[in-house]
RNA sequence: GGGCGCAUAGCUCAGUUGGCUAGAGCGCUUCCCUUACAAGGAAGAUGUCGGGGGUUCGAGUCCCUCUGCGCCCA
């Protein structure tokens, strides 16, 4: 047990306590602990090719809370981490960081040693490099990050069992992804096609519905004159995209639009290549947007991958996955018209093709100036293509109502907090259309555990893929060689080829409860344990990617939800009320704030925002946090010192007033465990820290003197509950300011307090004396105050003036007048008749 | 276009089954070095609870509607 020090400071206690709790392992999952004893937290495995940010102490406290008040209750606390490290992001950081790209025709230099460590100069030309150098880098940067993030979710405090670590690339990740890969395969929930994908053209690979935004850009109606076979005269059409008129394949009408009836089932030629067309009938023609005629291209958008599948059309590709006009046109395309276009990127592409209508005067006067939603990656800077080829799938409902309709009611299971937070859910699911792409085209990513036999023209059979063995993974098709084969089969005919895609990193974190809880990992029975999992916390804008994609797996490999709460957190906002962001300059680190501030400051700033609500970033509620931490010491400080031989009992506590100030203390001690049960830690620290203040400004002031009053027979009454309370607020505190409590707490205690109980209710159901006696103090104070002397001036005498002297008050203000002429230095408190509760205040003569 | 959220003191926000004479912190003003804390304490001023309508004995709270801001989805 340390000692009460003089001056108890904030400073420094971080690194102390951390290391304390390490020793004392009071965060490791007991293994032992059954299912409906354990409390499991699916932690949001952070991005680490980013710096760690406010959003993250933000997020990452409000778990913490949780996590630190279940474990006070009782409950085994399940709360792993884990760093979310394959993926685009982290290229991306390996390319800026060390100056280099990946290129697989490179061969592997065993020697290589990248040209920059950080920070490449901005005129530097990245060289190419093999994949397997290239995912050496990944590998070592990769590790360097996550010390740093390591680093700083300690000192935040984060109650986390370390020993549960995992990685979204570490072996044990690929296992379980390639597992349940397999598994879905088996049961015919994962499929590959040959389908029009969504496409970046500059990363190059395929991109999912949940990786798409829409965003505002300019673009121009053309209107382009299509020419009737039946002689009949000029069709006009509108498109933004005349560039793909050689991919057109039908022009398409509302079926209900009288201007078109005659027109349907007729064909007519296309505009500078003549080709015949038919033009067709859709509901999903827009009469009102442009002549009310459209033109289909396989692909401008995915309303044309629609009418293509939905009307049989046929396909005439000319965009390439490198963005570029293919070099050959597409049968019935006569090449010389289509040469002025081959090669080009799409934007010289639709000069080209504007020039040459203009010159066959094909087209009808100027292009219309529009701003309209253009669908981009997230991550990318040219507008998705789409081009055709072949992918993996999962499927999620969005091509099938039966499924989708089975995880809506799946996020009906889920408890929402907020609990709006499931429209979000609702929208996303109810929006879908179609199923989960899960390949990409990149590098540092889990690979599809997949070969193909080629057959003896050397063509792939994707048919009847070969598969690994469940207990040979993690396997990489690129390295490892299939069942039968030797290695000297790889890509030759009649030999085999791996798959050379990577899975969507998502469909690796979709298994994070998988991954943290070793499914299938030969651990005995720890998955069974923890899963589902009581909590997932999370952002609320990755609902339809992270919280979605999990969801599917679930359902798909258990028949059911992953767990049973979902807790969202909102996004930190500059004190503008703006998003946060780098660009801007004026981010600070919260490694900086931990230091200005402490910890706990930092933290109480985080818990003051209720659960998913955006929030200002705000140094002064930090301050405020500060004050509040520094105040548990001293007032720990003062109790303790009183009389540092008492040992409290409740049944010391026989004085009224001090019976009221616990009973209060009981309601709070109420609200702050429903409010915790509820994943809501605003309103525990909220109703905990008000009635904080008012125990130190007021229920402290009133019975300061009778504590240190030996002669007075009452004193063990209020050093009992002194002591009482004041333990009472550090464990309700403790989730909350876990570094703070736990100093003071130390100094009467042995172990830690969050391996402490969480404090249940007394049960005094005391008559609230209180409320009179400290309105009379409030009119002496407020009377001192006016007459401009000190707090402990004397107050001569004091009429109070009760409201018809009731009972009730007649007994409060007798049971408190002790500590009440006391704490107003008051000689003589006089009850009079009178109405409300009021004072007449006669100082003592001021001695000048 | 569909969905959701927010609007309370100069600022940030609380106000959870309707009972409020509307609160807290920050900031502002005045006073007090009082034996836990001056990185403190005591006290004070500030509000047509976004507008309008309705239900009710009673509405910041419930219903309708309008306005403004934000987010998600198309």
């Amino acid at each position: 047990m340390a000692q009460v020090p003089d001056k108890p400071t904030l400073d420094g206690i971080e690194d102390h306590w951390a290391s304390v709790w390490d020793t004392e392992a009071i965060h490791v999952f007991d293994r032992s602990a059954t299912r409906d004893n354990v409390f499991s937290i699916d932690t949001p495995p952070p991005t680490v090719s980013g710096s760690l940010h406010m959003g993250h102490v933000f997020s990452y406290t409000h778990t913490d809370a949780i996590a630190r008040f279940q474990r006070m209750c009782g409950r085994d606390v399940f709360y792993p981490m884990g760093w979310d490290d394959n993926g685009l992001p982290t290229e991306r950081r390996v390319q800026n960081y060390y100056g280099v790209r990946c290129d697989p025709s490179q061969p592997y230099d065993p020697n290589f040693t990248p040209p920059f460590r950080g920070d490449p100069p901005k005129d530097h030309h990245s060289i190419p490099i093999s994949r397997p150098n290239f995912l050496e880098l990944c590998d070592e940067l990769v590790e360097l990050d996550e010390k740093v993030f390591e680093e700083l979710f300690r000192r935040l405090g984060l109650s986390v069992d370390w020993s549960l670590l995992y990685a979204t690339i570490d072996e044990r990740s690929r296992r379980v992804s390639q597992r349940a890969f397999l598994r879905n395969l088996a049961r015919g929930e994962a499929y590959s096609a040959e389908a029009p994908t969504l496409w970046d053209v500059d990363f190059q690979t395929a991109v999912a519905q949940a990786e798409m935004e829409d965003r505002e850009r300019p673009g121009a109606y053309h209107t382009l004159a299509f020419h009737r076979t039946d002689g009949g005269g000029d069709v006009l059409i509108d498109t933004t995209r005349p560039e793909l008129l050689a991919a057109c394949v039908a022009l398409v009408a509302h079926p209900d639009d009288e201007r078109y009836q005659p027109l349907f089932d007729t064909t007519v030629t296309t505009p500078l290549y003549g080709v015949e067309v038919p033009v067709r009938a859709h509901p999903l023609a827009q009469p009102d947007k442009g002549t009310g005629i459209a033109m289909i291209c396989t692909f401008g958008d995915v309303t044309d991958v629609i009418w293509w599948r939905e009307l049989a059309l046929p396909t005439r590709a000319i965009i390439g996955r490198n963005g570029r006009i293919l070099s050959e046109p597409p049968a019935d395309v006569p090449a010389d018209s289509f040469a002025a276009i081959a090669g080009l990127t799409v934007k010289q592409a639709q000069r080209a093709v504007v020039e040459q209508l203009v010159a066959s005067g094909e087209m009808i006067g100027d292009a219309d100036p529009i701003q309209h939603p253009v669908k981009f990656y997230e991550r990318g800077e040219r507008p998705l293509e789409i081009v055709t080829s072949r992918q993996w799938y999962i499927r999620n409902g969005g091509r099938d109502t039966d499924l989708r309709a089975a995880l809506v009611a799946r996020g009906h299971e889920l408890t929402w907090h907020p609990d709006h937070m499931r429209h979000r859910y609702e929208n996303w699911v109810e929006g879908l259309n179609g199923d989960w792409l899960v390949s990409r085209q990149r590098f540092f990513g889990v690979p599809f555990p997949v070969w193909y036999a080629l057959d003896a023209d050397g063509e792939p059979n994707h048919d009847a893929p070969l598969l690994p063995d469940e207990a040979d993974l993690p396997i990489d098709p690129s390295t490892d060689v299939p069942a039968g084969y030797t290695a000297d089969q790889r890509d030759v005919p009649g030999g085999f080829t791996g798959d050379p895609d990577v899975l969507d990193t998502w469909a690796t974190s979709s298994l994070s409860p998988h991954i943290a809880a070793r499914w299938c990992e030969n651990d005995g029975d720890l998955f069974e344990r923890v899963f589902p999992m009581d909590m997932r916390p999370q952002g609320h804008d990755i609902i339809r990617t992270w919280l979605f994609s999990t969801m599917v797996r679930s359902h798909h490999e258990h028949g059911g939800v992953p767990w049973t709460n979902a807790a969202l957190s909102g996004w930190i906002l500059d004190p503008d009320r703006k998003k946060m962001s780098k660009s801007k300059g004026n981010v600070v680190t919260p490694m900086a704030l931990f230091d200005t501030y402490g910890t706990d400051a930092v933290r109480y700033w985080a818990a003051s925002a209720r659960p998913g609500v955006d929030t200002a970033f705000s140094e002064d509620q930090m301050k405020v946090g500060r004050k509040f931490a520094n105040k548990m010491l001293n007032i720990t400080k003062f109790v303790l010192n009183l009389a540092s031989d008492h040992t409290a009992t409740i049944d010391d506590v026989t004085h009224p007033v001090d019976r009221a100030m616990l009973t209060r203390l009981d309601h709070t001690v109420t609200e702050a465990t429903r409010a915790f049960g509820d994943f809501d830690y605003a309103r525990a620290l909220e109703r905990t820290e008000s009635l904080f203040w008012w125990f130190c400004d007021d229920y402290v002031e009133l019975v300061k003197s009778r504590a240190y009053d030996t002669d007075d027979p009452a004193r063990n009454s209020a050093l009992s509950a002194l002591r009482i309370a004041v333990d009472t607020m550090q464990r309700l505190l403790a989730p909350l300011l876990p570094f703070a409590t736990e100093e003071a707490w130390r100094w009467s205690h042995d172990s830690s307090v969050h391996a402490a109980d969480w404090p249940t209710p007394l049960g005094i159901g005391a008559d609230d004396v209180l409320d009179p006696v400290l309105e009379v103090l409030a009119q002496v104070r407020r009377a001192k105050t006016e007459a401009k002397v000190s707090q402990r001036a004397v107050a001569e005498r004091v009429n109070v003036a009760a409201a018809d002297a009731t009972d009730a008050v007649r007994a409060a203000l007798s049971a408190g007048q002790g500590d009440l002429c006391n704490a107003g230095s008051i000689t003589e408190l006089v009850l009079i008749a009178g109405d409300d509760l009021s004072c007449q205040v006669t100082l003592a003569p001021v001695a000048s």
